[in-house]
DNA sequence: GTGATAAGTAAGCAG
DNA sequence: CTGCTTACTTATCAC
């Protein structure tokens, strides 16, 4: 337990390999009776293979080897999550970049939107001014020519009159 | 070291209190010369609180104590980077939702622009080609009256031609 | 049994 | 020393 912890601490620079890590210690050091496998081999090996390698050994032995193997897994896992939750944060900021970057270039379309429409809005405006004056002046123009119109009879009558005063009676009876 | 391991797995169930977990255990099992500190109290005081309770006992007692409490402390330092982590992540997620929330707001804010806008160029072209029209016919109106205004004339100097004979000669002159 | 995760322990760094 | 963080171990839970 002591010497697993050592070793690891030697892992903690390195960069992490996600799943596998520590190297196998010092061959001399282990009680086991002529089976030497390293932690690699140990948390590789499928539960058969195991089982087949574990052959002639005492229950205890192999209770032993059994619970080195789930706790070298196990330190798989915690690193395996540990992994994983940093990579979820990262993602997550990730994320919250792109959602930032997105509100920003929305914001400047719509400030440049609200503009242009206000810009629009004051265009029609004075282009709806313009027509009614066109409007009016046409109103105007066309009473003018009403009036000439009137007045322009009103004189070929008169020289109607004049050249055939005979005429008189019957532009009389008209009106 | 076991002990303390058991006692914390009742804690699990427990919400947490961030900082000091355990509750103290069977007094009778302590080995400490007459001293009984709870894990709280151990924990809890200051350093030379502690030393004043410390007097009299064997260096090794102090050093196991000093060591129970750095491991009680390190324990709760463990619990506040826990709470620390996941309360990044929850408001990391929350932001998260506010920025979402926000793209979709600006979005349908751009869209509805978009549409107004474009309603806004149709109905001003609309209105444009309705004033060229207007103006197309103020023009044929002003000629008209250009027109009517010199029959006018004519005319006016037909009727002073009938009536005033002797104008004649001037008139001439003037054209 | 396998994989994942919460809590706890120890190592190591920073202040 | 204190506080924080990381890697690891252990206990548990779900499948």
């Amino acid at each position: 337990m002591n010497d697993l912890r050592k070793a690891s601490s030697t892992i903690q620079t390195e960069p992490l390999s996600l799943k596998i890590k520590k190297e196998p210690e010092d061959p001399e050091l282990s009680p086991n009776n002529g089976l030497h496998l390293s932690d690699m081999e140990l948390v590789q090996l499928t539960v058969r293979e195991l089982n087949r390698r574990l052959r002639g050994l005492s229950k205890e032995e192999i209770m032993r080897l059994k619970q080195r193997r789930r706790t070298l897994k196990n330190r798989g896992y915690a690193a395996s999550c540990r992994t994983k939750r940093l990579t979820q944060k990262e993602e997550l900021e990730r994320q919250q970049h792109v959602l930032k970057s997105e509100v920003d270039k929305l914001t400047r379309e719509n400030t440049e939107m609200r503009i242009e429409l206000r810009a629009m809005r004051t265009k029609y405006e004075a282009l709806q001014n313009f027509a009614t004056t066109l409007q009016k002046s046409n109103g105007n123009i066309q009473a003018a020519v009403a009036l000439l119109h009137s007045n322009h009879r009103d004189m070929e009558v008169d020289i109607r009159e004049q050249e055939h005063p005979s005429d008189l009676r019957i532009k009389q009876d008209r009106d």
